[in-house]
DNA sequence: GGCCAGGACACCA
DNA sequence: TGGTGTCATGGC
């Protein structure tokens, strides 16, 4: 027997079955910015420790990461792949916070939309990197189309197979969330993605398996 | 041992 | 707008 659900719906029911995940919030924001373009394309097994390492050397602090060349930025970052990409996306990153004094205030009234398109013309932050740093460290009700979300979407019935902006579109247009909501939202969806969403085979051993998401 | 991971980007038609 | 190659390491 499948159960109709809407979005919100089906939020409820991830967190009541698999609790609070308190991804958030990081100590140091800047841990945000440097696991979240250090995970792109790679897994967390292999980045998390590479992460801690980086916080061992420089406590997540924003000046001494920028004070890091090219060059001893790709040796730390190596084990986490992609690593000469990434250095040049860190230190592009590093350079768009510096303009602020590494005063996350001075972002507080920029208007959601402008602000993503600011992120979004840094190098390296793409759809889904602009989305989670909105998130988890700009405080907005964002939701991340990454690619657990968009399967689990799929399997769930919302769509055959859409890219980011427009499945992020549709959930926008048919939920409601807090801040703190669309953060437990994406921890959820990863946490249950990392269990169940490897194939659809895999998600149909799950606990959401009788479950359809239905359009408004 | 090959496959793949919580992407982004350049280049092409 | 959509499809494809590239970047690269380590875990499974």
């Amino acid at each position: 027997m499948m159960t109709e659900i809407t979005i919100n719906e089906l939020y409820e029911i991830m967190l009541k079955e698999m609790g609070p995940q308190k991804w958030w919030p990081a100590e140091r924001w800047m841990e945000t910015v440097v696991g979240s373009i250090l995970i792109q394309n790679a897994s967390a097994i292999t980045v998390d420790p590479v992460i801690e390492e980086v916080g061992r050397q420089t406590n997540f602090d924003p000046s001494i990461l920028q004070a890091m060349t090219q060059d001893e930025l790709e040796t730390l970052i190596m084990p986490a792949g992609l690593y000469r990409s990434k250095a040049k996306y860190l230190l592009a990153a590093l350079d768009f916070f510096a303009t602020s004094n590494f005063d996350l205030a001075q972002f507080q009234t920029i208007e959601t939309k402008v602000l993503r398109k600011e992120l979004r013309a840094i190098p390296g932050i793409g759809n889904e990197t602009a989305d989670v740093w909105l998130v988890y460290i700009f405080g907005r009700a964002q939701f991340i189309a990454d690619s657990y979300a968009r399967r689990l979407l799929m399997y769930l019935g919302v769509h055959e197979k859409m890219n980011y902006d427009q499945v992020k579109k549709i959930v926008m247009n048919q939920s409601e969330f807090t801040p703190d909501e669309a953060r437990e939202f994406h921890a959820l969806i990863d946490e249950f993605g990392k269990m169940y969403l490897r194939n659809e085979t895999q998600f149909k051993t799950s606990w959401l398996q009788d479950y359809r998401v239905v359009q408004k």
